[in-house]
DNA sequence: TTCAATAGTTCACTAGTATCGAACTATCGA
DNA sequence: TCGATAGTTCGATACTAGTGAACTATTGAA
């Protein structure tokens, strides 16, 4: 049984955040799951349809031990959402200032 | 003679801030420098008085290729001055955000 | 209940990156 | 010219990211 690593709200990191979305493909996923609003799976949300699994089960498990989304074994799906509040908590308007920018 | 690897404004990503911000190191060097709002050597802007000068150099690399600071020679000295103006321009409101944070 | 399909994770490997001490370069002042 | 100062570069080691292959868990159909 796979076990998920969520901090709680008040350990979540700046340091951790930024690394997170570092990555141009963390990025794309996070503003995937901000612009649904909503839960999807890691394919749904795959920020390109050739990545390999491990690497997109991998860039999951980052975003997750960093505090930016949340996980749930819904059926045979993993459903993602983004903490959103608990980031606005800690970083007021960090989130939305970096997903308004293009690119 | 060494030569200073600057990015033009227009070639500044946002990935490669984020990730030169993700260090907790390279952020207080940022922070020193934000505060300080004047040139600054690598010494002086330097995060922990322990830390190997090439660990620091390499900091200092890291920021340069970002495009988040630019350094010039001056005597035996390398002025370090973050490019604020240009952070702003290209990814208006996030590095007063970043830095707005404790930690 | 058995078995194939689906959705992710874990493992082992390779390649790239961070840290450090040591050696090097450039500048300044005596 | 020589020593001190400020950084950079180099080589070694340790850690991290990306990948395919093997694995686990759930579902749905025969």
């Amino acid at each position: 049984m796979v076990q998920f690593v969520h901090p709680p709200r008040d350990e979540i990191t700046l340091a951790g955040v930024l690394a997170a979305l570092a990555d141009p493909m963390r990025l794309r996923i996070v503003k995937s799951l901000a612009a649904q609003n909503d839960c999807m799976s890691c394919t749904e949300a795959a920020p390109c349809p050739d990545m390999a699994k491990s690497t997109l089960s991998n860039h999951f498990r980052i975003l997750r031990e960093a505090g930016l989304i949340r996980t749930s074994k819904q059926g045979v799906q993993h459903r993602n959402v983004l903490r959103e509040e608990d980031i606005n908590v800690r970083f007021p308007k960090l989130l939305k200032m970096i997903l308004s920018y293009p690119e």
